[in-house]
DNA sequence: TCTCTATTGAAAATCATTTTCAATTATAGA
DNA sequence: TCTATAATTGAAAATGATTTTCAATAGAGA
């Protein structure tokens, strides 16, 4: 999804199109990290310095709730904020530098039929996430210990 | 893992037993949900009425670096802890009454592999969490909406 | 252009968590 | 058992993140 169909959804559900609002979408539109409120403030002021954190975190609400984007949970913290793909997907995130990737086609039927057998459960939703190291990270350092999470 | 073994781990790792640690330790190990620091100290407070809320997130920290616990990620928030299990396990959350279950054998070797070639990526890690009704909350009432989470 | 109301940023308020500190207490050793 | 000592405690203060309040501003439809 571009900016502008962002903007577009945005403008659609009644929500005005305006400067701070812009600046906070492109940075985190363009973003293939997940970015914490501060840290979209402070890559959005270099192109909007008069903008306030109060709506950076006011954007980014309606964004989530637009479903444009999704609160990303990582060993470190569960600030961070992506933008979403449609439907069910599952991401792919490395430990050095933060690059997160969509994957599609994970098989869980089986074991979800096999859980909820052996637990009783009727299972509704289920959360997968991968950590790992990219390929440019891996091959610059493949040793090296992750900085960007503790445990 | 019994309170006495919790408590064992925590005085042969040099940490001394006092009463508001018994207290928060006897409602942690207890518990089959996850319990924020404040839903500790409240109900840990009815055997310990001096108990300090400060004392509550001293001692889970404690507990969590022993790995006796576990933070929970959940849609409503990260803030909860659970017994922790040893090695690697999964777990299963009911949406209506918060009963986490522990699982294994999951297969995801086919999987990993999968996305390891298509993405370049070397991973390391993975966090797999279902969320559905348990036994008990399923058959009370199979079409409630879930009151625990949001979104 | 004009009007109306959503949106803004600053400041204050709130909420969760951490730090500080002086008093207390668990525990190792005498 | 008694004592010395350092760990632990809870209250209060500090911090940090997020939310609310509010008066000024500015989108967007008429
Ligand atoms: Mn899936
Ligand atoms: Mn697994
Ligand atoms: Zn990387
Ligand atoms: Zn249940």
């Amino acid at each position: 999804m571009t900016v502008e169909n962002w903007l577009k959804v945005l403008s659609d559900n009644g929500y005005r199109l305006t400067d701070s609002r812009r600046a906070v979408v492109e940075i985190v539109n363009d973003s293939s990290r997940a970015m914490t409120p501060l840290e979209v403030f402070d890559s959005a002021r270099s192109s909007h310095p008069e903008l306030g954190l109060v709506t950076v975190y006011r954007t980014l609400e309606k964004l989530e709730e637009l479903h444009l984007i999704q609160r990303v949970h990582q060993p470190a913290g569960c600030q961070a904020f992506i933008s979403a793909r449609q439907g069910h997907q599952h991401m792919l995130l490395c430990q050095r530098c933060g690059q997160v990737t969509y994957f599609e086609g994970d098989d869980l039927d089986n074991l979800i039929t096999n859980i909820a057998d052996k637990t009783g459960y009727s299972i509704k939703e289920h959360w997968l996430q991968l950590f790992g190291l990219c390929a440019k990270c891996h091959s610059s350092n493949p040793n090296q210990v992750p900085g960007l999470f503790h445990s």
